[in-house]
RNA sequence: GGCGGUGUAGCUCAGGUGGUUAGAGCGACGGUCUCAUAAUCCGUAGGUCGUAGGUUCGAGUCCUACCGCCGCCA
């Protein structure tokens, strides 16, 4: 089992139709986790990633931008390949589709299910959603596409299929034989439940557009974007290669261990490609893994709303570590996820800066003050307490369940358990107070504090070690810092306690996490905000042929960002961001709006209207006329005197025959939107004017 | 509409097979120490466990209905 003991892992290849934002990045960042601790476990992994750059959309944008599409492909597989690289991500490969190798491995899987008989030639009339690159038979001609709402066009097409039908048996045998196939579980019940109202046979080809991968034998087709990028996990590592050591690599290397998809691509993965794989008689991968998506909190301080978040920007300000840390740590994997700055600089400050951070310097400033940057040596008997067994216990214990939960993808589970590690040697240093036992004299307090501050660094270490995967920059100083060397070089394996060298030389020390302060989140934003201006303005130029759906009433609060390929979501983020910013306007546009107080000297019911009040209202320069619709909250007695708010500079406008001039501010309230009129504490003059 | 999931303190979440005062972290408030990154540590803060019924000696934990949110149904 050991010997020759590898772990293969895969991101999806991202669809260069969209730009990389911080959905990418999750995805890409968690396997990058994961393949950094099997790297630490002295496994052979291998770490794949690329971009998926075939497929009409692709065709279509570069039409649009009048570039040729291996141009416009380049350009942007370019920018996310430099944001992974910007983010240090492990990969150990970056495929594109549109490389020699993708191509003729690609052909070759084709060929291969060819072979055995389960491709044929059939014709398909009916709607086809060019965004979606999907026969939509269930509709009518004229009819939206009901996945993506987009107008589907009428098509008469003679294509290759792949008979899916003949697996629907094998595949939902496979499902059961193989819990972990499918995960999480409720992913793998939803692939079930689809499965089991049977399978149509799929079109495999498009001769509708050029951009693809020729058909073996057929160049007038291109194959199916999904059953080219799919392909992609093979070719990768050498599928369908002459050289001999690509084929070994791929011997060694295939099946995958995991495919980590988002959950809009499940059936892509679970279904499509397993099914393919079987048709071609090659072996599957061992779990396809699904996590969630992440959205945009609606945040209830009203604070800000960034519409597509970009990695970067995070990176720039609290460096990798800490995007990291907190995708990881504030995500329960595999459900949705919101991201916010405040949840970031909050998560930031109190876990990497007061907890870890400050764990680390306090512990090794001591060593340095009282023992010349050498690790003491522990005592063995006299010094020693049961609080310090305590820790080493402990410690024990956090190894063995971090790795239980990390490997079993409880990435936010298996940091609490090591933060716990954290939180109880701060715990402990309180309680031992090293800081006083310094000032003591005597053999037996100087060996009670060289006690204190291994257990405290030894603690340390273990949890370094443990996060490394996670906060591989920040580990590796702290790692340094304790006098360690290279930190990717230690094996994970043979963490146990004891291992900090007696007497080893500390790095020099210094804050491996400073303190964010408020103005961090301001100047995330203030990055967003530049960023989508600049990406709008870019947009207008190079339009894409597939504009996304007008935003309407906003952007539900809740954008899938970490699309992943075709999916529906693809649209392109820059345009979506572009018409609110973030939701506010500037002092300008406030202005432009007259609030004034107003004192209510006539209140009436609006005849033939239930809900319509007739008032008139003193705003001091003049009285006025309104119509107001909060009769069913207001009697018309009781408003008459009262001061409130209205607009005054709106267009007038006629309600049953009557002129209104302005608009009384009141706030909506409950389901039904009761009206609540605004007023103040204080009391105000008549006329004064709001800002 | 069908199937599935979910609704627990301000926020993010724990709460096998029903059983004393419903938990953690963060935030908030108060206090403490001073080695440390205005950090640590301690204490407090009172959440009808979505709603309404039901089963039971006893339900957050089982059942039913309803409401909300989410996912899948090519």
């Amino acid at each position: 089992m050991d010997k020759g003991q590898k772990f293969y892992i895969t991101t999806p290849i991202y669809y260069v139709n969209a730009r990389p934002h911080i959905g990418h990045a999750y995805t890409t960042l968690v396997c990058d986790a994961i393949a950094r601790r099997k790297r630490m476990l002295g496994i052979d992994t291998f770490f794949l990633t690329g971009t998926d750059e075939h497929g009409v959309h692709v065709e279509r944008s570069a039409t649009a931008a009048q570039t040729p599409p291996q141009k416009w492909v380049d350009k942007v597989s370019a920018e996310f390949r430099g944001l992974f690289d910007k983010m240090g991500i492990s990969y150990d490969d970056f495929i594109r589709t549109t490389e020699p190798r993708h191509k003729l491995g690609a052909q070759e899987l084709w060929k291969r299910i060819q072979e055995k008989g389960f491709i044929y030639k059939g014709t398909y009339t009916g709607q086809y959603c060019v965004f979606d690159e999907l026969y939509v038979d269930s509709v009518g001609p004229g009819a939206p596409c009901p996945e993506c709402g987009r107008p589907t066009e009428t098509v008469s097409e003679e294509n290759y299929y792949f008979k899916l039908s003949a697996f629907a048996d094998k595949l939902l045998a496979h499902y059961q034989q193989n819990p972990e196939f499918i995960r999480p579980e409720t992913r793998r019940n939803e692939v079930i439940a689809f499965l089991k109202t049977g399978l149509r046979d799929l079109s495999i080809s498009r001769s509708t557009f050029k951009w693809g991968i020729a058909v073996p034998g057929d160049p007038r087709h291109v194959m199916y974007v999904w059953l080219d990028a799919l392909s992609n996990y093979c070719t990768a590592v050498g599928f369908g290669a002459k050289e001999e050591d690509e084929q070994k690599k791929f011997q060694h290397f295939w099946p995958a261990d995991v495919h980590m998809i988002g959950k809009e691509i499940i059936r892509f993965h679970c279904v499509y490609w397993p099914a393919f794989l079987m048709a071609a008689d090659l072996p599957l991968p061992k779990s396809i893994v699904a996590h969630g998506w992440l959205l945009f909190e609606e945040s209830k301080m009203s604070k800000s709303r960034g519409n597509i978040v970009r990695a970067e920007t995070v990176i720039d300000v609290l460096g990798n570590d800490a995007l990291r840390y907190f995708l990881l740590r504030e995500i329960v994997f595999g459900q949705d996820g919101s991201f916010s700055f405040d949840a970031l600089v909050q998560r930031y400050n109190s876990d990497l800066a007061n907890d870890l951070g400050n764990l680390s310097s306090r512990t090794l400033t001591m060593i340095n003050r009282y023992f010349n940057g050498s690790v003491p040596y522990p005592s063995p008997t006299v010094a020693r307490k049961a609080t310090d067994d305590v820790i080493k216990e402990q410690a024990l214990t956090v190894i063995q369940e971090f790795t239980q939960l990390f490997d079993d993808f409880q990435f936010s589970r298996a940091l609490e358990t090591a933060w716990s590690l954290v939180g109880a040697v701060n715990k402990y240093l309180v309680d031992e107070e090293p800081w006083i036992v310094a000032e003591k004299e005597g053999e037996e307090n100087k060996a009670r504090l060289a006690t204190i501050l291994y257990t405290a660094a030894e603690a340390l270490r273990i949890v370094t070690a443990l996060a490394y995967p996670v906060l591989p920059e920040s580990a590796s100083k702290i790692w340094n810092q304790l006098g360690l060397g290279e930190i990717s070089k230690f094996n994970l394996a043979e963490l146990k306690w004891g291992q900090l060298p007696l007497g080893g030389k500390l790095g020099k020390v210094e804050p491996v996490f400073p303190r964010a302060d408020k103005t961090s989140i301001e100047r995330m934003q203030q990055m967003e905000q530049e960023r989508a201006a600049q990406a709008a303005s870019t947009a207008s130029s190079t339009a894409t042929a597939s504009s996304p759906a007008p935003a309407g009433e906003g952007a539900r609060p809740g954008q899938p960002a970490s699309q992943s390929a075709h999916g529906p979501a693809d649209a392109a983020p820059a345009a979506k961001a572009a018409p609110a910013i973030d939701g506010k306007i500037s002092i300008d546009d406030f202005l432009k709006v007259e609030l004034r107080v107003g004192q209510v000297k006539v209140a009436e019911k609006v005849k033939g209207a239930d809900k319509l009040l007739r008032l008139e209202v003193d705003i001091g320069t003049e009285v006025r006329q309104l119509v107001a619709g909060i009769a069913l909250a207001y009697k018309p007695e009781d408003l008459i005197g009262r001061k409130v708010v209205i607009v005054a500079n709106l267009q007038p406008r006629k309600l049953r025959g009557l002129e209104s001039n302005g608009m009384i501010v009141a706030a909506s309230v409950g389901e039904d939107g009761k009206p609540v009129l605004a007023s103040f504490l204080e009391d105000v003059p008549i006329g004064a004017k709001l800002k």
